[in-house]
DNA sequence: CGCATTTGACCTAG
DNA sequence: CTAGGTCAAATGCG
């Protein structure tokens, strides 16, 4: 039947409403581009028109191509390997994490198991994590701060179960968006340090923040101090950010594990990314764009990442 | 008090 | 069945 594409419908509907907005976005740079500004005073603001606009497009332009490219959302968003550590031993690391599959069940919510109800709630979520896009990096936490966990990221995260793993001797900590319920953010990470060095942690990712903390740390517009942005959590992370950065940029570790077809390889865009933040401690730039969310399924009209979007491209990591 | 963590039970994939 | 992942009640903490 539906062979090669087997979109939900809900895809495909995005997948038009896509369309069509690119469509009028273009239609709306055409026109801009050809009739000047009418106000030649302000052409300030047509920069920012034309901004804007090339902004609309190449962000239509982005997710058309991540839903083509990918029918089960299998994109890899810019796994960055946080300490070159050598692999002792290698992630086991599920390797068919993406089913390629994705049967789109509906769930007719039949009469009778209304017992199940956050039971299918359980499914669903499953199911839907399994979409989620997967990376993983390791971290070395620097001894003398004793700190159990690394917290690399800006995220507040918060622990929803820990678990003995057969074969290592510590045990696994889950951790989950804390914004999860509030803003359909579900983004988790897990977290295992190794066995053998015990400063290494790994934390594998899984699936794209979406909260509005992804986004918009500090407010640019107001030149305080800018030190005390970040909640609490002073960022560990390794020794020589200087190199780490440079080996970031010429190297570029991509640690795609959760590749099973082992053929999507992820390249950075060359338009310009979704967004890029980066932790101004002094320490460590940690740059990461963001993927597709999983739009497969959320009415929520909430979420408002455009209002917090103003800082793009900023590139404020020094080296 | 409202949040986060702990921790055993529960669930599911393989 | 087992191992890994998640839930949720109990507990802790500011």
């Amino acid at each position: 039947m539906e062979g090669k594409d087997m979109l939900s419908w809900e895809q495909k509907t995005l997948l038009s409403e896509l369309i069509l907005g690119l469509e009028a976005a273009k239609k709306l740079q055409t026109r801009h581009g050809q009739a000047p500004s009418p106000s030649p005073s302000s052409s300030p603001a047509a920069e920012t028109d034309e901004i804007l606009m090339k902004q609309i497009v190449s962000s239509y332009e982005r997710s058309l191509l991540l839903l083509n490219w990918s029918p089960s959302v299998q994109l890899i968003p810019a796994p960055v390997t946080v300490v070159p550590v050598e692999n002792s031993g290698g992630i086991p690391e599920s390797p068919a994490s993406i089913n390629g599959s994705p049967r789109s069940e509906d769930f007719a919510d039949g009469g009778g198991s209304s017992e199940s109800h956050h039971r299918q709630d359980y499914l669903f979520n499953a199911k839907k994590r399994k979409m989620l896009p997967k990376w993983s990096e390791k971290v070395r936490i620097s001894p003398e701060r004793g700190l159990e966990g690394p917290q690399d990221d800006v995220f507040s995260w918060r622990k929803y179960g820990q678990k003995d793993i057969l074969g290592a001797k510590f045990p696994r900590s889950y951790y989950r968006c804390t914004h999860r319920s509030t803003q359909n953010c579900w983004a988790t990470k897990q977290v295992q340090r190794s066995d053998n060095d015990p400063t290494v942690f790994e934390v594998t990712y899984r699936g794209t923040h979406i909260c509005s903390q992804a986004i918009a740390p500090p407010p640019p517009t107001s030149p305080e101090k800018k030190e005390d942005t970040r909640p609490t959590k002073s960022i560990i992370i390794t020794q020589k950010p200087k190199d780490l950065l440079q080996s970031l940029k010429t190297n570029l570790t991509v640690q795609t594990d959760g590749l099973d077809d082992g053929k999507d390889v992820f390249s950075f865009p060359d338009t310009p990314p979704f967004y890029t933040y980066d932790i101004i401690n002094g320490d460590f730039g940690h740059v990461e764009s963001s993927p597709i969310f999983d739009v497969v399924d959320w009415f929520n009209p909430t979420v408002e990442i455009d209002a917090s979007f103003p800082t793009f491209l900023h590139e404020s990591v020094y080296f």
